[in-house]
DNA sequence: GCCACCGGTGGC
DNA sequence: GCCACCGGTGGC
């Protein structure tokens, strides 16, 4: 039941997002074909970066000449997430949330394997306490993040410093993303 | 009535 | 000035 639940809530998920990082050495973008392997690679991607060649675990012949998987021209939000934010528990879920409008980009929720959705670390915090098992499961706060991505389009950003140009390196290979 | 979504703001 | 947090509410 619990579990039927699960894959129900994994499915609209994946529905949902697509997940990419960014090569370190090509900086074009690559499709990560599970969440479970994007979290991953997000996790360790500051010692260990991502290359193209990565990709060919999945798609065999993939190098850095063939042509990105995203590019900024496409209409979707697109967003870098920031990396080294641990791999959520196991059975919860970090949920990325492009704000459509609006003067904030994204939240950022976890939901927790009954599904609840939390909101905050202090909302998480509560929600441990009152439900010992998880902490008996080993389910720590500071595997919770609720740092928020920020957006891939440069004009998004009406509230950051007009970053001064760096037209040509717009993206950095330090950095994780996800589109939405 | 619930909840996804957005806005306001307090604390840094 | 930024952003984490949470209140309010519109749409279902």
């Amino acid at each position: 039941m619990e579990r039927d639940q699960d894959a129900h809530l994994k499915k609209k998920v994946a529905d949902e997002m697509e997940f990419a990082v960014q090569c370190s050495k090509c900086f074009k973008w690559r499709y990560i074909p599970t969440e479970e392997r994007y979290e991953k690679i997000r996790e360790h991607l500051l010692e260990c970066p991502f290359y193209c060649e990565d990709a060919r675990e999945w798609r065999p012949s993939i190098s850095c000449n063939d042509i990105p998987d995203i590019t900024q021209k496409e209409k979707k939000l697109s967003a870098f997430d920031k990396p080294g934010i641990p791999q959520p528990p196991s059975g919860w879920k970090r949920i990325v949330k492009v704000r459509t409008r609006g003067t904030i980009f994204a939240d950022v929720y976890y939901d927790s394997p009954n599904e609840k959705r939390l909101r905050s670390i202090p909302e998480v915090e509560r929600y441990l306490k009152q439900h010992s098992e998880y902490a008996s499961q080993g389910v720590k706060l500071k595997k919770f993040s609720f740092k928020t991505p920020r957006s891939l389009q440069q004009d998004y950003a009406k509230k950051r410093s007009p970053t001064p140009p760096t037209p040509s390196d717009d993206i950095n290979g330090d950095n994780a993303g996800m589109s939405m």
